[in-house]
DNA sequence: TTCATAAGTTCTCATTAAGTTCTCATATAA
DNA sequence: TTATATGAGAACTTAATGAGAACTTATGAA
């Protein structure tokens, strides 16, 4: 992905010094920094040009904030999360909680991703080509999608139902496919569904 | 893999000392440690701190136990993509390819996330509670689910069809609600569906 | 188990520091 | 001329910081 950018001799200075600056520390300078690395003595200035540089999309800034700014490459998942769609509302402010809870789920060193082939889970939602991401559990729950090996072999999302100590039932959610039941020993669990992606 | 964030300078040194203190110590320290430890008295104080730590998601917290912070290990977007659920067959590895298409979804510059309320997509597989990812445009396509502003105020999530080059139809996808025809004036398109993430 | 007390939590108040906005000024290119 | 890029710095707004009182909750000794 190729930038196209149009910035002025000072402020990709400013650019350069931000970058080089947060590589140094492990975190963003001050606007008086900013000033002093740029050559200037002017905070106003410095802070005219880290507004173009946010106006370019080089660099996230929050208003206000000590060391308020970060470079775009760094950005946490999420952070322009704009609001939520209501029906009759204005747009809400999304909480730093739900970014950490989204963040979270790709980041989460236990999970992994799959993707789904065929539409037997698609009555909850689960549709063929979506991105599941799995939380590794030998347990079951009843209200949980799980991912099971079956017979060593083959992969299969369902939810799961115990019958008895010997057996064990697979439910899709799709009417067009019926429920199976498998001695325990041909089952393996191997995590249940924590997310999911589509991408369209 | 260093850190980035635009924590404030005692905010860091909070942290720092948290990190420092739990690698010497094998524990976690107390608030009056921490006061101490970055050169204040008032462990009200260094309790406003580490609750913006926890906010930042640098830190976990559990509340009011003693010691009961820990921090956390943060890693960068990464998918481990382990395979594909397939309907009879092994499990295949999944290509760079596909996890860049995954990461570019999060990380593309154009795009926003908003929550979704309401179940006027259902049949389109966009839940109540699922995320959705816009990619800004004012264009329309006639196969894309997109973000209307209507009125300047409500924002929905519609099918969109020109009816003539004064009205645009807005149809749902869930047959419990009716398509609406606005005059092209009071709509205004804010962008379109890309990906969509669901947490369970 | 009770219960003292140590630790965590929530406040207010005050001060300092940083971010923001603004005017004025100079240089340079179209 | 006119627009743009640059710089200084004053004036203002807001965030960050620190102390400490008063409160709730957790912990461990008796």
């Amino acid at each position: 992905m190729k930038e196209y950018s149009t910035l002025t001799t000072k402020e990709q200075k400013t650019y350069d010094f931000i970058v080089r600056y947060s590589k140094k520390y492990g975190k963003y300078p001050l606007l008086t920094e900013i000033a002093k690395g740029i050559g200037i003595t002017s905070k106003g200035v410095a802070h005219r040009y880290v507004k173009s540089l946010e106006k370019a999309g080089k660099i996230l800034r929050f208003s206000n904030k000590h060391r308020g700014i970060s470079t775009i490459e760094k950005r946490p998942l999420f952070l322009k999360s704009l609001g939520r769609i209501a029906a009759g509302g204005p747009i809400e402010a999304i909480s730093d909680q739900q970014r950490i809870e989204l963040e979270y789920l790709f980041t989460n060193k236990k999970s992994y991703a799959l993707k789904v082939k065929g539409e037997s889970m698609i009555d909850a939602g689960i549709n063929d080509g979506d991105w599941v991401i799995i939380e590794e559990s030998k347990k079951f729950y009843k209200s949980k999608v799980h991912v099971i090996l079956v017979d060593n072999q083959d992969v299969t999302l369902k939810y799961i139902e115990k019958i008895n100590s010997e057996e064990i039932k697979l439910i899709p959610a799709n009417k067009a496919y019926k429920e199976k039941i498998y001695p325990v020993e041909r089952i393996s669990i191997q995590g249940y569904v924590v997310g999911q992606v589509r991408i369209y």
